[in-house]
DNA sequence: CCAAAAGTTGACGCGAACGTAATCGAAACG
DNA sequence: CGTTTCGATTACGTTCGCGTCAACTTTTGG
């Protein structure tokens, strides 16, 4: 298998994104497909940044901070302090990310409570439009 | 204690938002504190509003979604069916959040394994510069 | 071979979530 | 009592993340 390449009609249908979605990811340099001519082409690389960028997106990240921790991604021939950059970043991020997992614990738990309260609420109200 | 009202620029100097921020909730329906004349001052429960709108924000949600969570917390005469609603809609988010709890718990670990490759091909590349 | 489908590059548009004056009234302060 | 200061209102501007044409060039299929 020559490394899966799909066109951007495929890479649109398997992921749930538009072109446009995709051409824009390109501009804001989180993808590179390579081309046949004109026509984009994308290899099992870019879907792994795709599914990234999805994921990360579904964090609440922005794309540009996106962009940065692809960066982590990429073995490229880059100098010490880029990488130290990159790290530092990721390291950043990493944080935001544990913040927000133990507060997502506890938002759940208060989130349940309310629900829970909501529901009785409701269903007191049924029982007393029943009896009166 | 007269239930702590607070002016607008006390709001903001300790939730870290900007007057306008809390104007465009009020706009948006998602704060409605008192008049004193023209100017809005804002007690206690509207601080509680204020934070967990700002936690909404940091978990992603958009302010018509944090909206719809809120009425959760609103002990107002409304009918059965618009607790249900309320009900309904709180627990779609409440499945987002256990998603996106079970998703970053993955995406945590996995970052952390590419921050770790990342250091160790930092390292090498510093003793290779050492000795080289 | 020619038409329809698929893909490309602009360029403008749009909703969300505010920022940023400009202009005004009220209010606190020396 | 005048003047900063604080707040209100109105309204236009901005950034992000795409949507939506329009106008063209392939590419593919009957």
């Amino acid at each position: 298998m020559s490394d899966e390449l799909m066109t951007i009609r495929q890479m649109c249908d398997s992921f749930g994104v538009t072109p446009r979605t995709l051409r824009f990811y390109e501009a804001r340099e989180l993808i590179f497909p390579q081309r046949r001519g004109q026509h984009r082409l994308y290899d099992r690389r870019d879907r792994a940044r795709l599914t990234l960028i999805l994921r990360g997106k579904r964090f609440g990240f922005s794309l540009e901070q996106i962009r940065q921790l692809l960066e982590l991604y990429e073995p490229g021939g880059r100098n010490e302090t880029q990488i130290a950059a990159t790290i530092q970043v990721a390291r950043e991020r990493l944080e935001d990310m544990e913040r927000q997992y133990s507060e997502l614990s506890e938002a759940i738990a208060e989130l349940q409570t309310q629900i829970g309260d909501a529901e009785s609420r409701l269903s007191t109200a049924t029982r007393s439009k029943r009896s009166g």
